[in-house]
DNA sequence: GCAGCAATAT
DNA sequence: CATATTGCTG
């Protein structure tokens, strides 16, 4: 999984066969690039006029991954007809001229990346990045376009959930659409292959459009760590990192107090601790293994991987030290994290159902027994019970209080584009609150709204993906945005009978030609931010998108 | 074997 | 002291 310099020059041969077009007035500069690309094994489509290449895109979408666009290939007034009209394919626009205005218009258009000429071999060679990234997007945009169409969104904790209850809302029409989210979700909690690593780890990097290889590099560090400490777990339970949670039984061998080695890298799960509970002497048992006896600590780590980051500082290396007979005395640490999953998973059962082993199940956390969540179960009734009554205590409150008034709480959290800053993440969850803590479950703040999407002909970067809010109310919205960084979500007013626009639409199914809306919204607009607090869709679900558009060749494993 | 409560350990 | 873990009972 890691990308090294080595790793990806044996990738040469992976991007064979992918359909490039290019589009230049420069004649020259057309053959040239067409026979440095063609050593590269793509399949180039040469044009030298904007309208010839519309044409060609929209007679046959199916025949190209990737364009390469030169900026001033449209009459006088730029290329960048293409590049409005074609949503589907990653569009590369370069020039000669460095004009950071039309750079912003480019990227502003949805241009993947924005490239100077000359082209450096690279560049070129990291075309197909784009390609993985953009069907990337798109299967997220696409998620997310439909969570505002699936029932009781609130009580799912899963895309899968998601996605079977919102199942029946989609249509017929939309099937292959259909069928990619729910890959994509299915993935994301089936166990992962070894050999899909790489690619997400190069998805990653490819949101990073300029020399994306570069920054693989200079990751390799964290990720060779995470390497390591990932053996113990992948030997355990074939779990994989980017799926379920895990726990992660790592020792450090230097620092004895605590270990910071953790990979960090989703908004939405974080991770959470195990202290290893031991005396120096009983763990002497495991000194062989792992050789430092005042090794304490050990770290639940609930991990998504796609677009995450490691937060892995660290200025030593952690090694395994763990087989399961390692992990006896482990004590959880009831982290914001993971007791935000514990709580969802009650809220999910109900409280009164809530039992131990399906609350487990629920969490799939692994590592976590179900003595951990009975224990914490207990505490967590006890609360309720003391702290419950008194309303003035929102820590406690059940959540199906806060949505008899907030009927509509989002799943969302924060765009994981943004979510690279571990630090921040349990800031925002207190360590007994769940979801009904949220700021936007808090009373006096509006309900949620699926955001309307409009189109500027003339759009710019501050309309990039702002939703435009109904007529009645407008974007000068006194409401506060939903705590997103891309401030994406505009919330709405509650209706005069408590109950939102939205609620009706969720008791009724939207009609067919609105949930097609929404999916074309979504597939035209993938380079928006990412589903909120929903995972991210898996390295396999992102082949898959590829397969469809006819990818078939995925770079091999290693 | 599990849930739930109580006692105990950290 | 808070809370995680262990022990015990139904």
């Amino acid at each position: 999984m890691v990308c090294t310099a080595d790793d990806l020059l044996g990738w040469k041969d992976f991007p064979k066969g992918l359909r490039v077009l290019l589009l230049d007035e420069d004649e020259t500069f057309l053959s040239e690039m067409k026979s440095k690309l063609e050593e590269m094994e793509y399949i180039v489509s040469t044009f030298c006029n904007e309208n010839e290449a519309l044409t060609a895109v929209s007679s046959k979408p199916e025949s190209f991954h990737v364009a390469i666009i030169e900026v001033n290939t449209g009459n006088g007034q730029g290329s960048f007809k293409l590049l409005e009209t074609v949503k589907d394919l990653p569009i590369i626009m370069t020039s000669s001229i460095h004009c950071l205005s039309t750079v912003m218009k480019c990227i502003a258009l949805g241009a993947a990346e924005f490239l100077q000429k000359p082209l450096s071999e690279d560049k070129l060679r990291n075309l197909w990045q784009h390609v993985v990234h953009k069907a990337y997007l798109i299967l997220c945009r696409l998620f997310m376009m439909l969570v505002p169409y699936i029932k009781n969104v609130s009580n799912l904790t899963t895309p899968e959930q998601a996605y079977n209850a919102g199942g029946s809302a989609i249509t017929e029409s939309l099937k292959p659409v259909k069928e990619a989210v729910a890959s994509m979700i299915q993935l994301q909690i089936d166990t992962n292959g070894h050999e899909n690593q790489k690619l997400l780890e190069t998805e990653k990097f490819s949101s990073a459009p300029s020399t994306p290889q570069l920054k693989q590099g200079s990751r390799s560090l964290n990720t060779d760590n995470q390497d390591q400490t990932d053996t113990s777990n992948e030997k355990d339970n074939g779990e994989q990192e980017g799926e379920s949670k895990f726990v992660e039984t790592t020792c450090n061998n230097i620092v004895p107090e605590e270990l910071t080695i953790i990979g960090y890298s989703h908004s939405k799960l974080g991770g959470a601790m195990v202290k290893e509970e031991g005396s120096p002497k009983s763990l002497k048992t495991e000194s062989s293994l792992c050789s430092h006896p005042q090794s304490k600590n050990v770290k639940i780590d609930s991990n998504v991987g796609v677009n995450g980051t490691k937060k892995a500082p660290s200025t030593f290396h952690s090694s395994s030290c763990g087989t399961k007979k390692n992990r006896k005395k482990l004590k959880v640490d009831w982290t914001s994290e993971l007791h935000k999953q514990f709580v969802q998973a009650v809220e999910q059962l109900g409280v009164e159902q809530a039992i131990p082993s399906r609350i487990l199940e629920l969490m799939k956390v692994e590592g976590l027994t179900r003595h951990n969540v009975a224990s914490h179960l207990q505490k967590y009734r006890m609360h309720r019970k003391h702290i419950e009554p008194k309303e003035d205590d929102r820590r406690w409150q059940h959540p199906r209080d806060l949505q008899r008034i907030y009927p509509q709480k989002p799943v969302m959290a924060y765009p994981t584009y943004h979510s690279n800053h571990a630090t921040s993440a349990n800031q925002f969850y207190p360590v007994w609150g769940h979801p009904g803590t949220y700021p936007w479950s808090q009373p006096g703040y509006p309900a949620w709204q699926p955001p309307v999407w409009k189109t500027y002909p003339g759009m710019h970067l501050d309309a990039w993906g702002c939703p435009v809010m109904p007529p009645s109310q407008g974007p000068s919205s006194t409401y506060p945005q939903v705590q997103t960084p891309s401030g994406y979500y505009s919330p709405e007013t509650l209706q005069h009978d408590g109950s939102t626009q939205r609620s009706s639409s969720l008791d009724n199914y939207p009609a067919e030609e609105e949930i097609d809306k929404v999916v074309k919204e979504a597939l035209n607009r993938p380079w928006l931010p990412l589903p909120l607090g929903l995972r991210p869709p898996s390295t396999e679900s992102v082949l898959s998108e590829l397969r469809r558009q006819g990818i078939c060749n995925i770079p091999p494993s290693k």
